[in-house]
DNA sequence: CGGAAGGTTGACCCGTCTCAACCAATGTGG
DNA sequence: CCACATTGGTTGAGACGGGTCAACCTTCCG
């Protein structure tokens, strides 16, 4: 129990709310272990709660009716995912599975909703988690439908950029995940992941050494995202 | 005074309010009007609060680097939108402009997080609204990366037929805005709206006449969305 | 050694975008 | 009242981006 409390508490949702609200709320979560690869929601399964992500890397992803998969996003420790199933009914909107070995809390629909009824804080910190998925969810519609495959490449490589710790040496990116999964987020299929990539190495923008890529000038690869690019008529 | 009380209260996040508080946040609000395609917020612009409209079609949209505009969604009376800005900070994440003369009614931030933090059924409501946008974000991507034109369409028009009022007659559907209007909802080009429209016609999926659109075997329309469609190969 | 998984590259195909012509309905000014 | 422009929509031809299929390579591992 004492583990879930520590979970909780690193969790943005939860890392200002007073000790004694959050140990009762541990009481009332379930500590859940997912090997890699396996499920944890279902979309339309109905919905019993949202999740904490203490270690490991969960992927949330839609499947089409032909059995294609896209990937909607990554959630690492310490955030939180399917928060937005418990308000809308009609169950989880999407599925989510472990990308590695993973350990979560799940943290229960009645028990949380008491809290936020009782807590305006912590309802707050609800809020501006949502509003942070709606920002992300616009992103990646805006991404989807105004960039092509190189600029969608270059604004994540840009994105993963800014995560890092501020002045942390030379600019260059290890990709956590296989690239074809990376491909599956951008909405694009492994192929022109690697060609894209391709394309921009050969521009001079990047350097690919297996998973570590290289930024020598992010300005110059920001600017892929405006106008177009005239990579492939090198001839 | 009393008006912009009225319109609120007919707003979801609102109908249950009790009828002093609801008069207390009305005093706050400001009545704002806008002429047919005059802007109402602009992407990046700080955030005074969210807005309720009360009369007339919003349209929210994002604008790319090179000019080219997406829809991304169409409000209607008595729903709000913009509410997600007011937790994210960064201003608004998109462009708002009216598809009609429209009144609204801007709902500023402070005033409405006092309520928030105070009543926790407002609060619950919000969760609500934030989610429905989530969801229908969630819908869209989806959408967007599964479906090719014609299954757009179909999928757009089922959702119109499920808007309307039950056992309301035929299934017919009269199509509010000019085509290409909601062909940019659908993230296409207006010529490619025109061609998937053409498509289910001949395939007796459709009847078109103007604006106004016949669905004789709704169930027949929803299996485009699964496997594909030989409409082309007729030859 | 053989096999599987991750990744790259080439050839080809298909869907959508773009550009352009065209049409109908509606206005506008002389 | 007519010439003309404007707006909304349809249609055709061509180009292009990205998906698919297939071959191949490397690394890792049993």
């Amino acid at each position: 129990m004492t583990e879930i409390r520590t979970d909780l508490s690193r969790c943005p949702l939860f890392d200002r709310l007073a000790p004694a609200l959050l140990e009762q709320l541990a009481g009332a979560c379930r500590a859940i272990r997912r090997r890699k690869a396996e499920t944890i929601i279902r979309e339309g399964e109905p919905c019993e709660g949202f999740f904490v992500v203490a270690e490991g890397l969960v992927r949330v992803y839609k499947i089409a009716a032909d059995g294609r998969e896209r990937t909607l996003h990554v959630v690492r420790p310490p955030h939180s995912f399917a928060e937005a199933a418990m308000f809308a009914g009609g169950g989880y909107p999407a599925f989510a599975s472990a990308l590695e070995d993973a350990r979560l809390v799940l943290v229960p629909r009645e028990p949380f909703c008491r809290l936020l009824r009782e807590q305006p804080e912590a309802a707050v910190r609800m809020f501006e988690s949502l509003s942070m998925w709606m920002h992300r969810l616009l992103d990646q519609l805006e991404t989807e439908t105004f960039l092509n495959a190189r600029a969608k490449l270059a604004s994540y490589l840009l994105r993963e950029l800014r995560r890092r710790p501020a002045g942390a040496g030379p600019a260059r990116i290890e990709l956590a995940q296989p690239k074809k999964e990376i491909a599956s987020q951008l909405g694009m299929a492994p192929e022109t992941f690697s060609r894209a990539q391709a394309d921009l190495e050969s521009a001079g923008l990047i350097v690919v050494a297996g998973r570590s890529i290289q930024v020598p000038d992010p300005a110059a690869l920001d600017a892929i995202l405006l106008g177009d690019f005239q990579g492939r008529a090198v001839s």
